[in-house]
DNA sequence: CGAGTATACTAAATTTATTAAGTAAATAAG
DNA sequence: CTTATTTACTTAATAAATTTAGTATACTCG
């Protein structure tokens, strides 16, 4: 055999003078060849330097890859940058690194699944991705699919009670049937445009999370008996520093101001204590902000933030464990409220 | 075709009547058949539900998978948590996405390499990978290798100028031949002992920048007129809180009190600052303080950190752009000294 | 001792695709 | 009109494995 020749399985089961299937029983099935024999062999191979079976032919022919893809819902960057995403992706990773099971990045502004639908066992998939053109090829594909955060018909799924949460905060945010209130929601809108929503009836709702706990806002809302048509409700098309930044402008320059503001993420809210901050008017007095999420910077905030805490790690860990036990359910994880000085 | 079953190559040659290699042309040799019959084929393709070739099956047969390894030094969550680990993962990811190659995310504390190195194209690696078993496995594999902040033989690589950064930074810091210097150093022996160094002349190697760096150190010192021997040299084991802070306790109760501490990242240097600060001992009037990285924080500390910043995120995307473009070179990428308030 | 069964192995089919080599027909050149 | 070239396709080998079905040998049991 030449040195820079790689051995395949066949090449080495002709060396040895037996056949493939022998060689492929040695290392993948010892109950199928007399131990003797399997030990010949692994000894062999090992001395010629053939570490076992190529992966990429094992899994062809097995249609298992060891390899997960988790559909991010943005740009990688997102995902290392926001605390959130960041906590999901370590629950993740946690669970599969036990499992050895590998993990793919797949980046949520991406066209196609099919670059690496034949690559791996099946998805997992962190909240709504960006291109939604990805959405339904989540819905069409065969293989095995789990979201977070976000729902696929009836795949399996994991996140905490949206709705319920939603209405918790907003009802601890909402103290009178007079209150002036405002809700900032990330994407009720297929556009980037940061406006105020009139008609609620039939949202977008491609992102499913964004949905659930807009139906918990009104919920809450109804429950304390302000009229709906009162609410400013506005679209926050990205949950980033930019969008939020207009949008809490926007609900903080209209009249009559509110004086709830209910954000649909701490990164909202947070950016709209600065600017509440900033225009000299004081939380909780004069205008109340909850938040979602919990996230650590809301502990740090002047004034600490009133939010939902998730444990988003842990929602990892829970999404994974559901995609390795080939579960089809849906599962819930807990969330808390968390008193902060800002309601 | 039953519902259920999926299109093959070869079971969608055989429904059109025409041969395994003209569908597979159609596909992935347009030159190689009549337009006219291209468009037949690719448009009862589509009709029949079959999106193009398996990928796998693909990639076995030309040996090439468009997905590369990014070996990481530790876990995954030592990639999302460290900021300048955070920032290299963005700028390999950025380039990678462009070149439409899927990322793996490979942990450094996995046992082999095998169970995807025939999955992909090659690895990239980020620092020292903390099971050193690994380094043996990158050594021998036929696969493209390129390493950032870490060498393995000649293979392509990416890194600062560690030995001059290093070198330049202490220079700052000694100021005087009497001044008594403390060293805390990353990885400098082989075991997770918080301990001082005094031979010097074998220290472990295996995670090369820190090696480098410490050259560069030793070479300032040895140009300032310091002896050697008077230098309290740390090892930290790992870049985080614990060793870090372990270490510099150490460092600062060792008498005589070192007046120069020389800190190999940023994050020892910030709890440097903060032990230092918590002692009631003013910096940099009686100590003075460097560091290594130039993160963000280093900017808001008290008082401001003198240290060299390297940027993170163009390490990666020069990491990833030698990894497509097939270079075997290194290259060096640029550093600069931030002047603080801590030297 | 003969029938039935377990063991250890092999041959060949299968997984899904690419590609070099070969062939027939159509076109171009002399 | 013959020969050479190009075009358009097919056949069969190849990539690297797993696995079913089949065979020969050895063993067990009545």
């Amino acid at each position: 055999m030449p040195e820079n020749k790689t051995w395949t399985l066949k090449s080495i089961a002709k060396m040895l003078g037996v056949s493939n299937a022998t060689v492929s029983n040695a290392f993948s099935r010892p109950d199928q060849l007399s131990a003797k024999r399997r030990q010949e062999i692994l000894a062999s191979c090992k001395e010629l330097g053939y570490a076992g079976p190529n992966k990429a032919a094992q899994s062809l022919r097995k249609g298992l890859f060891n390899i997960v893809a988790l559909v991010l819902p943005d740009s990688v960057e997102y995902m290392v940058t926001d605390p959130v995403a960041s906590k999901f992706v370590q629950g993740v990773a946690s669970v599969l690194e036990k499992n050895k099971v590998n993990l793919l990045l797949f980046s949520g502004i991406s066209e196609n699944i099919n670059s690496v639908s034949d690559f791996v066992d099946g998805f997992i998939c962190y909240g709504s991705p960006r291109n939604t053109e990805l959405i339904e090829q989540l819905r069409l594909t065969r293989k095995k699919v789990v979201t977070a955060d976000f729902d696929i018909d009836r795949k399996a799924s994991v996140s905490i009670d949206n709705e319920n949460a939603a209405c918790e905060i907003a009802k601890l945010a909402i103290q009178s049937p007079d209150d002036k209130i405002a809700v900032l929601g990330l994407r009720l809108l297929d556009t980037e445009l940061t406006c105020r929503v009139y008609d609620t009836s039939n949202l977008d709702i491609d992102c499913s999370i964004a949905h659930q706990r807009f139906i918990g806002y009104k919920k809450a809302i109804e429950q304390a008996g302000v009229q709906l048509s009162s609410v400013g409700i506005w679209n926050v098309h990205e949950n980033n520093h930019h969008f939020a930044l207009m949008a809490v402008k926007a609900a903080l320059n209209a009249k009559p101001r509110a004086n709830v503001i209910i954000c649909m993420s701490d990164l909202i809210a947070l950016i709209a204590l600065q600017e509440i901050n900033a225009m000299g008017i004081s939380v909780p007095q004069d205008i109340r902000v909850v938040g979602f999420d919990g996230i650590d910077e809301a502990l740090r905030s002047t004034p600490t933030l009133t939010t939902i805490h998730q444990n988003s790690e842990e929602k990892g860990i829970k999404a994974a464990e559901l995609f390795i036990n080939k579960a089809t359910h849906t599962e819930k994880i807990p969330y808390h409220v968390v008193y902060g000085k800002s309601c």
